[in-house]
DNA sequence: CTTTAATCAGATAAAATAATCTGTTTATAA
DNA sequence: TTATAAACAGATTATTTTATCTGATTAAAG
């Protein structure tokens, strides 16, 4: 198979732009989150404690407790959660698994690869889950089964 | 983590450019393939013999036996040996893991990063072992260790 | 014809990723 | 103040991917 970003990272994402479409300081409990977005409640609410952990995320604990992004929403790039899930080496390392692979020492891919890269990389730090809100309504609305 | 590739992908694609690095015809065994590339042997024979199922490549089998390209490096593309290995399905699926993306209900990023993704495919369907051919054998005289 | 060196086939092992479970702590609300 | 519902912590399990092993078959070369 082939991977852009890990389940991690997916259902991370997922998740904070489903707390970016709720109104600002809203809890959501992640077995509100995992029904939704139908992921598994305890693998979402580990993403989360560990976005937690990162500072984009608060949680409140006890009864009525939940999550909340830690920051308002134009604050957060989608560069920010692939970061602290998956890390940023996919954008710094080979795409055929060279090693070395450097402008001295280029892989027959390097640049053309490098280019697409760049974008990805320029899209996802361009991209806050703010601007994404209104797409994300309208793509939750649809989530029904 | 996160890929783009998995390493039977990776190591594949390597390997068959390595293969059309060599003169027409040549025969290059598993072990020659791996003490080159720095991968594990009997993982990259595994891998050229499904290359072999897949008509991308011949093999050559008892003493002095090998691997060697099925066609002319010419009409290999990229995105034959990727769609051999890992499947097309990176290029059909939503990014984010969202179920059903499609126009009609489109995830957050649809849009940009079908771009993006339609970029790749063309780029690895113009790519053919062939054009690659110079850079490869660059590449290959830098992996001494 | 025998030795040797290769692919091939299938089983197995190891490592990484994804998912689940068990119990503890915490805070709300009845 | 007690019951409840949540995050949290850590261990465990399951699944997938990566890698290795064992033996069989094949073909070239001495």
């Amino acid at each position: 198979m082939t991977v852009i970003f890990s389940k991690k990272c997916e259902y991370g994402l997922q998740a904070v732009l489903y707390l970016a479409a709720k109104d600002a300081g809203e809890v959501v409990s992640s077995d509100d989150i995992a029904k939704k977005l139908n992921i598994p409640k305890e693998f979402v609410s580990k993403i989360l404690q560990s976005l937690t952990d990162s500072g984009l995320v608060n949680s409140k604990k006890g009864k009525a407790g939940g999550f909340l992004l830690a920051k308002h929403p134009a604050n957060i790039r989608l560069l920010d959660v692939v970061a602290a899930i998956d890390g940023l080496e996919i954008f710094n390392s080979c795409v055929l698994g060279f090693p070395n692979c450097s402008p001295d020492h280029p892989c027959p891919l390097h640049e053309k690869w490098g280019a697409l890269r760049t974008s990805a990389y320029n899209m996802l730090t361009e991209q806050t889950l703010d601007q994404l809100k209104e797409k994300t309504l309208n793509k939750i609305a649809h989530l029904e089964v």
